[in-house]
RNA sequence: GGAGGGGUAGCCAAGUGGCCAACGGCAACAGACUGUAAAUCUGUCGGUCCCAGACCUUCGGUGGUUCGAAUCCACCCCCCUCCA
């Protein structure tokens, strides 16, 4: 009960937009129930989910009542917002599924027990709905008017693209639903999202209002961006998601770590529960000696460590160290096969049999044909005259060298580099 | 159903009989500089090989004309615009 919701997420950069009133609201010193949607389109979510996890957190850390909902029923249907074409649609089984990996996420950042927070599924309250019931209900309340009215639907409706179907229409209807059963069932006065949900949103608001004379309010926060323009939460590699196994925690500390300089102090506000002092400091520290990263490791730790575990991040830390310190080929050859193993943990590697190094291999097969660490031969071919690929930390000059069991560490392991951020553990069995 | 416009590499986009593996831009990748950042500069950017060269597979699909086609012809498929 101790923190101002709206003035936290202000000064940490997070609010884009509030309704008239819910200021007013979540200061009665009550706690209010306020509620976020998520889309269940995988089985994990990624880091650009973690902005509106975050805002769960300053809400209940506000003494609020967050309430997270899963799209099991708007996942059915595709929200058009943000997107020029119509989206794919899942089926439930997936959709079962994605739920389960979800929940299990967001459990480890809000806290659950008694009651403090919840977790529900708009598919309790639309299976079973019939269509009647529904166009009758809820349809019957808004003008096609008003829904052709919203930036989503209009940029569909008058781009040159594919057009939109009538379900991702009513996906407005649908999701102004969810906040209207979450109103009158559990008394919930405030949904959040992030700013392309604010016309969804108000459709709900407004369908309280009309429908039940009730009033609901609606906040909204900045959708992240990069500095460079590019979107946030990918990388070459795709997207970077909380599970480890889809994305290790060697390569999530790395993403974080990899923040440039111009968002760093933007995203350390966001995604870290730092205090204001502390971070303001930080930038400090950074402006001072912006080499030493001071914002960006700490940004790094901060968040690998509440996603993952404080071993994680020592982990990533160790590897990063060794792949990217001062670390050579002595240094590599003083580590015994255990240290290698566990440093190098969560560095993306590959099996090769010990036959194949035996009688020696030209180098670009095993870069290629062996492991798949580069695309092609040709592609090795000309790494290798730009001097972008390295086998135990030494460039490789030579298209013909060849490789056998002399050259591994440990007698089990080479380690591949590609550029200066690429690398591949190469075990041999 | 009718009239017109269009489908070229990850995307955008030139090319309208040989000089085209295909101008240019973006993205991507490597190198230099730095700080595993940004910006900048340089190089690469269909594949294979004995890689300053050779060969193979590409320009919606299928067939055809031609010594030779992304470029011409026929049919088909898909997209857009206007008319019914």
């Amino acid at each position: 009960m101790s923190t101002n919701f709206i003035e936290e997420l202000r000064w940490r950069r997070m609010l884009h937009d509030v309704m008239p009133g819910t200021e007013a609201l979540l200061s009665k010193g009550q706690p209010i129930k306020g509620y976020i949607g998520f889309d269940p389109t995988a089985d994990s979510l990624g880091v650009g989910h973690l902005v509106q996890v975050m805002t769960l957190l300053h809400f209940q850390r506000a003494g609020h009542h967050p309430i997270a909902l899963v799209g099991g029923a708007t996942g059915l249907v595709g929200d058009p917002s943000g997107k020029s074409s119509e989206r794919n649609l899942l089926t439930e089984d997936v959709l079962a599924h994605n739920l389960k990996g979800i929940r299990a996420q967001l459990e480890r950042f809000l806290d659950f027990t008694g009651g403090r927070a919840t977790l529900v599924n708009n598919a309790d309250w639309f299976r079973g709905m019939p269509f009647l019931e529904f166009i009758r209900d809820v349809g019957k309340h808004l003008t096609v008017n008003y829904m052709l009215a919203k930036d989503s639907v209009k940029k569909r409706i008058e781009g040159d693209g594919e057009g939109m179907s009538f379900t991702e229409f009513t996906y407005q209807l649908v999701q102004g639903h969810d906040f209207f059963h979450l109103w009158r069932e559990h008394g919930v006065q405030l949904q959040m999202g992030g700013s392309d949900q604010w016309g969804n949103i108000v459709t709900g608001t407004e369908l309280i209002r009309r429908r039940a004379q009730g009033q609901a309010w609606a906040l909204t926060t900045q959708l992240i961006t990069k500095a460079d323009g590019t979107k946030f939460g990918k990388t070459e590699s795709g997207n970077v998601w909380l599970d480890p196994a889809r994305t290790s925690p060697y390569e999530f500390y790395q993403f974080w770590l990899n923040a440039s300089d111009a968002d760093a102090a933007t995203w350390a506000r966001i995604f870290t529960l730092r205090s204001k002092e502390e971070l303001e400091a930080l930038d400090a520290q950074h402006e001072k000696e912006p080499s030493a990263r001071h914002l960006q490791r700490m940004l790094a730790s901060d968040v690998t460590e509440r996603v993952h575990s404080k071993a994680d991040v020592d982990f990533a830390i160790k590897a990063a160290d060794v792949l990217f310190g001062k670390a050579t080929i002595e240094t590599l050859r003083s580590l015994t096969e255990g240290q290698i193993a566990s440093i190098f943990k969560d560095v993306p590697s590959k099996d090769v049999a010990r036959d194949e190094l035996v009688k020696g291999v030209p180098f670009v097969e095993l870069v290629t044909t062996l492991t798949g660490f580069v695309e092609s031969k040709g592609a090795a071919r000309k790494l290798i005259e730009q001097n972008g690929l390295a086998l135990n930390k030494e460039k490789v000059t030579d298209p013909s060298k060849r490789i056998d069991v002399a050259a591994l560490l440990s007698d089990r392991y080479l380690l591949l580099s590609r550029g200066k951020k690429d690398n591949c553990l190469v075990r041999v069995g």
